[in-house]
DNA sequence: GCTTGACAGACTTTACGAATACTGTAAAGT
DNA sequence: ACTTTACAGTATTCGTAAAGTCTGTCAAGC
């Protein structure tokens, strides 16, 4: 086999995805350099075309990397066994919008995800009805039967709600210019509220 | 009584302070010039100076007035006879964070309350306490004692989860340049999660 | 009680050429 | 499998100077 090529070469290569996506996030698409990012990486500029045809599939493949990382992230927090639902559902909530709050990065990924004019809606969309499938998925599972006939709502929609109140609790943290801690409690305290009412199967202390 | 006079005043003073509100939220404190605002409203320049000492205090002016409006508005929403509080509560958060959703005001009112940058805090943070004490308040008359002792959380709390939620709602539908319809979608779906697991008393459908 | 006109000083915008930096491609080297 | 060097064409930044705009204040007038 030409064995290690292919393994080196995945390895660099998410090295160079996760400098990119700081120097990216750092100063936003137009003013991150295709050379400030080989050299961050420790390559050569002209490495980074003999992996990526230009400076928006660097972007894109990045962005596409961060998601899968942040997904991946938030899936194993959410099959953690022997804690809580709600416990679980506020760490991948946290791994999945929290990331990079309170870091004051001049032009903030998660901005420039939801941005309109970055074109990014074909690598985001899917990824973000991933995470609710998944966060809909574990609520699912850890409601009874009963609980099932008796409430109102599917998992779907309390997944899209506490997506929606995560997103609420990431934005006010930004606006305010308050650190990771202080975006936790707000997003403890919505989840607790949504789970409040649905039955002890879901309160479950671990 | 020198009469006229001081109603006369309330009125003129109410439009200026609606259009320097539009004005400021279509260009920013900064661009947003004393000379727009004067022709805005028909009046001359230097009659704003008569009545507000300068920029600053006209747009503080201006920023009190419009929270008072729309905790007023919502506070309205949330005492309306024979409508189920899932209802009330959608119209009053639409009422207290809806406003201008939709609306593409350049430098958007709503951030630029949020921003510390702005020193607003010791306006906007009294309004957003009175907002968060009115809907508590509506939340708990709606609760059956049963309900208050079974649950693990307080109408406090609940009011709290509620407007992050309807924050996180807003964000979305303005950073992906949604209508006003689709934050109230969004809006509503998300208060109708928290109220499900709250019993009938909450869902009475008007 | 409000208007018009005028004014100083601070700040912003515009214009423009020179200098610099960037992207994407190519060729030669290790 | 990558590096270095080089290059064309374009975009961005920088320094500077002139023109313009804005705030806040004053005085005179109805």
């Amino acid at each position: 086999m030409t064995s290690g090529a292919s393994t080196a070469d995945g390895t660099r290569r998410e090295r160079v995805l996760a400098v990119a996506l700081g120097v990216f996030g750092r100063y936003g698409f137009r003013k991150a350099s295709m050379d400030e990012i080989a050299r961050s990486a420790d390559i050569s500029r002209q490495g980074l075309y003999l992996h990526f045809a230009n400076k928006e599939a660097l972007f894109r493949a990045a962005v596409r990397a961060e998601l899968d990382s942040a997904l991946h992230d938030a899936s194993r927090c959410l099959t953690e066994a022997r804690v809580g639902l709600e416990r679980r559902v506020v760490a991948a909530l946290d791994a999945w919008l929290g990331r990079y709050v309170g870091s004051m990065l001049a032009s903030d990924i998660g901005n420039m995800l939801q941005n309109p004019a970055m074109r990014l809606g074909d690598i985001v969309d899917p990824a973000v009805g991933a995470f609710d499938d998944r966060l809909a998925a574990a609520i699912a599972a850890a409601m009874s039967e009963k609980d099932r006939g008796r409430l109102a709502v599917t998992p779907e929609e309390i997944a899209m709600a506490l997506h929606t109140a995560a997103q609420g609790a990431k934005y006010l943290s930004n606006a305010r210019a308050e650190s990771r801690e202080e975006f936790i409690v707000r997003l403890t305290a919505a989840v607790r509220v949504v789970f409040a009412g649905f039955g002890a199967s879901a309160r479950r202390t671990p």
